[in-house]
DNA sequence: GATAAATATGCATATTTATAGAAATAATAG
DNA sequence: CTATTATTTCTATAAATATGCATATTTATC
């Protein structure tokens, strides 16, 4: 259909910002949001995303996203940090994107991409091997990745 | 019984090593070590465990362990630092924390807490006397507190 | 356009997983 | 030891999840 798309951008926005423990659960929420689909589309839905169900402390369950981690592999445009293999990872929390380096490329990795003058983000903050990375509000994660010319390479 | 213990041992050994996609697999594969259970059992160890199902790339799916909280390392670990009192305060915004410690302090404590290894931190940034946490998406407040052996003395 | 191929969904149901008791086993107190 | 209490496990079953197949919808090809 046409809004299989969307409908998977919005399950994954409600397992961000939710504890969702079953299909029936998260079926409801989106039948609150008009979007209705079936159990059985949801299962399957939640197999291309990968979304697996873990049990919490409290006893109950709760479906979690995969990890955003995307180990590193350049595009063929190489900036100077990346090729360098300098840069570990990147990752988000929230807005926030969180780039690991090897110690003490930080700053200097940080200089650089703060340099590239990209409208997307609003700044960075630096440690010896961390790099907390603000993007500007409505910025998707996918674009901060290209920005970085970071490619996905998820694993399981 | 007397086994749970080195049952749950077995079954943690079990899917480290190994790819397994059901909980009668599972089952199965004890089985064979006469280690004879029932379903119900299994399931209950598996939620004692937080052990997830998560779908593979490949359509099947795969019971996964929890990630490994890395134990201590033998000089200054975190709760050297608060129980000496160099860690002043935590406080929450957002999904952010924001640790105050004495002067000079952070950066040493925020290298201890990168090295606990805990996969419930994205990562820190760390100041003078403040650091920066990144806790993981859907981290809870509370975890990341009992992640820094602190306990409450308010509320939320 | 028409038609073929590919993709997505629902229905019904099989399969899988979780849980409420009851029963068994172990631990503890007197 | 015996009674009491707590754990662990099982049986039976409920609840939740996955999937085969038929149908609808979209996309590509002519």
């Amino acid at each position: 259909m046409k809004n299989k798309r969307s409908r998977l951008q919005v399950i994954t926005e409600i397992l961000r910002s939710s504890v969702v423990g079953s299909q029936e659960e998260l079926l409801a929420i989106l039948a609150d949001r008009n979007l209705n689909v079936t159990q059985a589309t949801l299962s399957r839905d939640l197999k291309v995303l990968k979304v697996s169900k873990t049990p919490l402390a409290n006893g109950t369950y709760k479906y979690v996203l995969p990890p955003v981690t995307k180990t590193v592999s350049p595009t063929g445009n190489l900036s100077t940090f990346t090729s360098h293999g300098a840069v570990i990872s990147i990752e988000f929390s929230g807005h926030l994107a969180v780039m690991k380096t090897k110690p003490g490329y930080a700053s200097a990795i940080a200089w650089d991409i703060d340099n590239k003058g990209a409208s997307e983000i609003l700044g960075t903050i630096a440690g010896d091997d961390t790099i907390l990375i603000i993007p500007r509000e409505g910025v998707s994660r996918e674009s901060i990745l290209q920005l970085m010319d970071l490619t996905f390479s998820n694993k399981d």
